[in-house]
DNA sequence: GACTCTTGATGAACCGGTTCATTGACTCAA
DNA sequence: TTGAGTCAATGAACCGGTTCATCAAGAGTC
């Protein structure tokens, strides 16, 4: 391709139209790959355009045809390491079918979600793929009621009709859960998000169902919600080891808080393994490669972003699928050396 | 607002006009808070606009004002964990500017970002701002000046007249070459990612730099680039630990790759500390919680991120500013218990 | 009262593509 | 030879805003 030549001022379809002798609607059908083009009329304005270094404009194809060619994704906050990896994959999927990734932060707030919902609209955006802080929020609802392009939650409860990927953190933290009641832990400090949203719900429910397996009750004293941030772990460790009845063992459910956990457990002077079992949420380099390795859960967030995209992609192409379709990625749990029998 | 209403199909402005008893002129007017438009008429036409549950459409704005208020963002790899921290913070300075971010991954090929540079232009991105694989490619460096939107480089060489936000590279490998030295390290082996992009050749340049002031030759064969993943970094740690007159100390300055070198190193048995120095090259939970700690090189990447979009904003805005200019953060060398003195 | 200025409102043209009713050429059958 | 049927190409209308030349009304001046 020369693109050389012209680029006086903008090259437009009417410009093209002159070059090669045909007109304007000749070129958008050469353009859109429409079948009733004779092959001597394409390569004319094939070469028209690279002679004049011919570049359509998407906003005028967007105009017209209603659709941008541009899928959104809303998620509470990028700053989660691994989370980086849904992203990566999802933005390559779309990529390929030909749709540009339009990314926003909803700071985990009901009005920053309903003001972007709102805003992607304005931009016509032809699907949208978030998280939400509050499955329940009224106003949130409404707005997802009111969009007009699909949505796909990520990592999310059902709302009404909208398809979804999750990961099963229920069954995660059960493992997780099971694992250290059979070691002989009973007193197991939880460390949880918001309960207000899904995965931390779950993780609870997992929690709950290992220890009604047993047959005990879990003391509710050792759950912290709201750990949100690894300082958030850091306090929620502190607080739980200075109880005159410290747990003998720390789950750290929610994702990417084992470093503050960890530090705080330093700082306190107390050896993970040594008293004090560990299990998180989340593997990292850090859960593999700290001493003694830390025990955790695993899942493939580079296959969740890969589904999420393909499904928004069908249900974009308005394929009779039926509505609200889940897809669950399987969570495992990693035994590594921190977590230890329970030795009274 | 209620928003309710005639959600028959889209409301235009010609709809809202006609609510209001005003020229589409005047509704437009309103929209975009022209002065001249009396109290009263605005009022009605906002009163009409909540009613009707109108939206105005970004697309048909950008067509006809020629910018889309869209910033892009393409990097190498999203995968980068504390490469988030840019991304979040540029993204809430542009979004406040009323900028919505693209996103995309150049997947560190020259072709890929050529392509997306012209997706790009055909979209009537207002900014861009990235990463190159290579600041010398005469394809890439074509397309750049053939953009007719600015672009701001991250991390990258100074081209021509584009701005750019650098973090003190240089800097920062000089004072880690130099910790080690001073600790009568003499075999430091070095591991690097992509000369041809910048990072690494400035941390090579401070490398060397440490070394010249020493007044000693670093041995070459220490020297291993195009470490660009953990697993590289895992292989090149591997044959550098075989090598038969191994090195005392390593300096692992590519980004995010210490995981790698660490899960080396344990694999063959061998303690940090204990024989062998580590440095990294980023902070990280995992260098600040491993034992023993590993020193490490720190910047703001934060402040990377929100000073790359200020400068894009101003320059999207047609400041009358000097072309080229160059933003550089400081790194800081952070001296934890993995850099030892060397002990023969 | 005539004239000039100022200010607010109007609506047709425009941004750059796509779409579709219409036209013209050509083939085939009766 | 005529009529029906195909198929490629045409170009005006359209997508939904913004802009700007034009106009009307009211204020101010002499």
């Amino acid at each position: 391709m020369p693109a050389h030549a012209h680029r006086s001022q903008t090259v437009k379809v009417k410009d093209v139209a002159r070059e090669a002798g045909v007109a304007v609607g000749t070129v958008s059908r050469v353009l859109n790959d429409h079948p009733a083009v004779t092959k001597e009329l394409r390569e004319r304005v094939e070469k028209a355009m690279a002679h004049l270094g011919y570049e359509v404009d998407v906003t005028a194809q967007s105009m017209r045809a209603g659709r941008s060619r541009l899928v959104a994704c809303a998620i509470r906050d990028f700053d989660i390491p691994r989370f980086a990896l849904f992203i990566k994959e999802a933005e390559a999927v779309l990529r390929e079918a030909g749709y540009t990734l339009l990314l926003a932060s909803t700071t985990n707030r009901p009005d920053v979600e309903i003001a972007l919902l709102r805003a992607f609209r304005r931009r016509r955006v032809d699907g949208v793929m978030m998280t939400l802080s509050d499955e329940q929020h009224r106003d949130v609802r409404a707005a997802l009621s009111e969009a007009t392009m699909p949505v796909l939650l990520i990592d999310r409860d059902r709302i009404e009709a909208l398809d979804r990927v999750t990961a099963d953190h229920r069954e995660g933290a059960r493992l997780a859960t099971s694992h250290l009641l059979g070691l002989g832990h009973r007193r197991i400090a939880m460390l949880v998000g918001d309960l207000k949203a899904f995965p931390s719900r779950s993780r609870l429910e997992g929690f709950r169902a290992a220890y009604a397996a047993a047959g005990i009750a879990p003391d509710p004293r050792l759950l912290r919600d709201d750990v949100l941030s690894s300082e958030d772990a850091y306090r929620a460790t502190s607080s739980l080891m200075s109880l005159a009845e410290p747990p003998t063992a720390l789950f750290v459910a929610a994702m990417d808080m084992l470093g503050g956990c960890l530090r705080a457990l330093r700082t306190m002077g107390l050896a993970v393994g040594d008293g004090i079992s560990v299990v998180a949420g989340s593997d990292s380099d850090l859960a593999e490669l700290y001493w003694p390795p830390i025990t955790a859960i695993a899942w493939d967030l580079a296959a969740m972003g890969r589904h999420a995209a393909t499904m928004l992609l069908e249900r974009m192409r308005g394929d009779e699928i039926e509505r609200g379709r889940g897809l669950t990625v399987p969570t495992e749990l990693i035994i590594r050396g921190s977590s230890r029998p329970f030795a009274n």
